[in-house]
DNA sequence: TAATTAAAGACAATAAGAGTCTGTAATGTC
DNA sequence: GACATTACAGACTCTTATTGTCTTTAATTA
């Protein structure tokens, strides 16, 4: 049991979309680039991010990308969900007359871990490499 | 991304194995047929749940397997990785200079969600059913 | 020795993930 | 309106992991 490659591409587009100024678009073609994927395949990641409302995009000539709403809005889970789906991580497939109760346990613990990726926003990743970045600079 | 079956009849199995007097084996043909499973394919979860320690398996008549530590000691974590392995829910694939960030913050919450799975014993699963059971035989 | 049972390994079928290719629709520019 | 640019949609392939089955081997008891 692993997340996708797509989520983390999903993750790491997000991000550096964030880190964007808020205003410009960018294309597939310099997103996949970025981050050495083909432009198709990242499109299909992209739409997804599209329909699930986290970011929005204009077709045609200077179209492209753009973060959707306030970055302090967006959370890992609202990615990870964007991308895999809403799907328990353990259903189970046995017949139980009145509800199964490891199901049960593993729900209880699957939806502690959604409310921490829920608390979790990208926009802290984008702060903490400023930082980074700052104190890089601030050390040479 | 989801807990395999496998992952589940390992549940299903080590919960009725607990439940089972102790010292008393049972064979796979039995456990099979309480799940529905084929004896092979069980089997073959079994040997992965007795090569982890969580239970003894002998050879020969009169063989079979049963638990191999006291109840208290065997948690939901303890049966997940027997099964799925010690893997990482999420690596990232894409070359950072020093760290990736989102990896850090999926890692956090993956060890977070581990350890309640550590503190969740089969056990209790065992005495909820036993404690079902006693409900309904009350109301009749 | 014979019956019983777990273990190991090869094999097949299915599903999911990862990724490519081609064509279509929408938007802006000239 | 024509053309270039860009996102979107769908069919398709390739690889990998899961889910099983079947057969053989090894260990144990009677």
């Amino acid at each position: 049991m692993k997340y996708s490659n797509a989520t983390n591409y999903a993750l790491h587009t997000m991000v550096y979309l964030i880190w964007l100024p808020k205003s410009s678009t960018i294309g597939v073609q310099e997103l996949a680039e970025i981050q050495k994927l083909s432009p198709t395949y990242l499109s299909k990641i992209l739409t997804k991010l599209t329909k699930a409302g986290l970011i929005e995009s204009t077709p045609g000539a200077k179209g492209g990308y753009k973060i959707s709403k306030s970055p302090n809005e967006i959370s890992f889970l609202d990615v990870i969900i964007a991308i895999e789906g809403e799907s328990n991580l353990f259903n189970c497939s046995i017949h139980h007359n009145e509800g199964c109760l490891i199901e049960e346990v593993m729900r209880q613990s699957e939806e502690n871990m959604k409310a921490e990726l829920k608390n979790r926003l990208l926009v802290d990743i984008v702060k903490k490499m400023e930082e980074q970045k700052q104190q890089k600079a601030n050390s040479n």
